[in-house]
DNA sequence: TTGTAGGCGTTATCAA
DNA sequence: TTGATAACGCCTACAA
């Protein structure tokens, strides 16, 4: 029952073509006639061949792994990179190696973590998420090193590197016209910390269009650093003052989350007596009550296409021109309309 | 700067012994002189020399790639897992594979999922979570094909295979210690699927150490499905009851979350009107307030230790005693004393 | 458009 | 205890 797979050999013999044939077929080469393309295709349908990437990579030039890199505390997150990444991969028979860095490191320490994973084993490409996608010794650093590499949502220097996003000033702006729409006209927003630049464009993208909807008083804002910790100190911040806003807009859902808690220590109600929104459409999202309402962001898809960039493109061919893929927005149980003044 | 990695034939110049040597050397195989090795090593680590991947599985029997089999909902658990696993397999210069399996499938798909990923890609064995561990057709199946496994926490047929676990009836038991320790004797138990049996295996540890404490009532008992959802629901089934329990234990932190939020809604407190338990020490066990006590799971130890089986052993060698490693109380903020009656 | 020869870096076989 | 030498399955040159 364990039948040995076919080789290339085997598919050239049954086809009656040389090895090379086949092998200009699996590699899609140019100049193959159609002819003895199809014989070769039904050899290889015939023998249920798969190229053996250990021989492919010892005699090639591809190492057929493709790594990613990350240093973000949520699970959530890094699953759906790692997911998509993985899938991406695999249709193609590549491998995929995933790297923990510490950015927290000093520089020193960082750039022996990077070196450390380099030399750890050959690898055709990087997809970097945040907050590593803004750091620029490590972009250095891969760049001396001549490594190719994706960068996903990255804010600093956007043309610099090929990268996939979605469009994070425009979400966040379609976040305030929905608070807007439904009356309310106090708003409170919960930044993250400088090292994850995202948090930055949502607050512009949410800023610029309710000032643009005509709202004179700015938001008052408070600062998380995207933890569910932070958005409960970032809640209290912004809920217990004179006049607390009606509306919540967190940076993500993590913090998201954690202004609930703090709404309900104050005896607020949401969405009655409070809406609040986050962003990224994770786990957290719908564990906590009621679900929460958010923008969502296709970061399976984001990894996916991060890798198919990595590998369907020749080695200098790679497109500067951002890869923007969509977001949508959830309106779950966590926003509704402004409760009348008392 | 990209010096080419050295190769075995210049690590053998170097040390002026032949190429098998130092391919003894790196595979520790047996009859080789301590000078001889000695020599070797030195030239390995001057030259900074590691074994390409790709050429020793093209000539060896190992592919060095193992794989990761889930189907676990929870992006915690699975990320915990294959982190856990990936550290294992990447010190060993293995790389991991990982397939989600959709084990809610009729018998004849789920085979053939199991096909597809068997037929993929050479592997030099799998690690199983659950509740895949527990399908007799998936270990059929792996065994028909030769394949070596090892499972996370299974239930089914624990001697069966090499096995990696916790003890979940003494965690449960201890649940049970601390909670009758603060004065409860109204509990009740949010159980999980029966395809996910470690639930009953926490019920009846539960259940077994409140008997020997003298209990007479047994817990009142609602089935979740392990998810938030589910644990809301059980959450009201067992509090909109005529005496509801002062202490509820949830098979995972998901319900027991969901548990929270009936409890809140409900117009109780936690822990001052009721205590809530979880399991498993996940993300979300953080992202509730207040913080869950739970049972602390060393889900990245458990994968490590499984693909440490893997690799650590030749291929019949495979130790059938279960691995047993150590699960952590904890106690946060989610219990407490019981109330005096009113 | 197709085929032939050689080699990628390691392990396996067999001999010394 | 060591060392030649032949695979392993594929790709890169080059030739036809």
């Amino acid at each position: 029952m364990t039948k040995s797979r076919a080789t290339m050999t085997q598919v050239a013999r049954l086809a009656g073509v040389s090895i090379k044939s086949v092998s200009r077929v699996i590699n899609r080469e140019a100049h193959i006639s159609p002819r003895l393309r199809e014989r070769v295709e039904a050899a290889i349908a015939e023998l249920n061949y798969t190229p053996d990437t250990a021989a492919r990579s010892l005699a090639g030039a591809r190492a057929f792994v493709v790594g990613v890199l990350f240093d973000n505390p949520s699970p959530n997150y890094t699953m759906n990179i790692v997911g998509g990444a993985h899938e991406a991969c695999s249709a193609q028979g590549y491998h995929l190696r995933i790297d923990n860095l510490d950015s927290t490191e000093q520089d020193r320490a960082l750039a022996d973590q990077l070196e450390a994973v380099l030399s750890h084993g050959r690898c055709d490409g990087f997809v970097l998420t945040p907050p590593l996608t803004d750091i620029p010794l490590v972009l250095d650093t891969l760049e001396r090193h001549d490594v190719r590499f994706v960068r996903i949502a990255p804010v600093l220097a956007p043309g610099r590197t090929p990268t996939v996003q979605i469009d994070d000033f425009a979400a966040a702006g379609a976040v305030a016209q929905c608070l807007w729409g439904m009356g309310h006209r106090h708003f409170g927003f919960v930044g993250g910390p400088p090292s994850h630049g995202a948090a930055g464009t949502r607050r512009a993208g949410f800023f610029s269009r309710l000032k643009a909807l005509g709202l004179e008083a700015m938001p008052s804002e408070a600062s998380g650093d995207f933890s569910f910790d932070g958005g409960i100190a970032a809640g209290f911040a912004l809920l217990r003052t004179a006049t607390p806003p009606t509306a919540i807009f967190a940076a993500n859902d993590d913090m998201a989350a954690g202004v609930m808690v703090a709404a309900a220590q104050c005896g607020l109600a949401v969405p009655r007596d409070l809406s609040v929104f986050g962003f990224d459409d994770s786990w957290v999202a719908l564990s906590v009550w009621p679900y929460l309402s958010t923008v969502h962001q296709p970061i399976r898809a984001m990894a996916s296409a991060a890798v198919s960039l990595l590998l369907d493109h020749p080695r200098e061919a790679l497109a500067l021109e951002p890869v923007t893929l969509d977001w949508t927005l959830i309106e779950r149980g966590s926003h509704g309309p402004v409760r009348p003044e008392r």
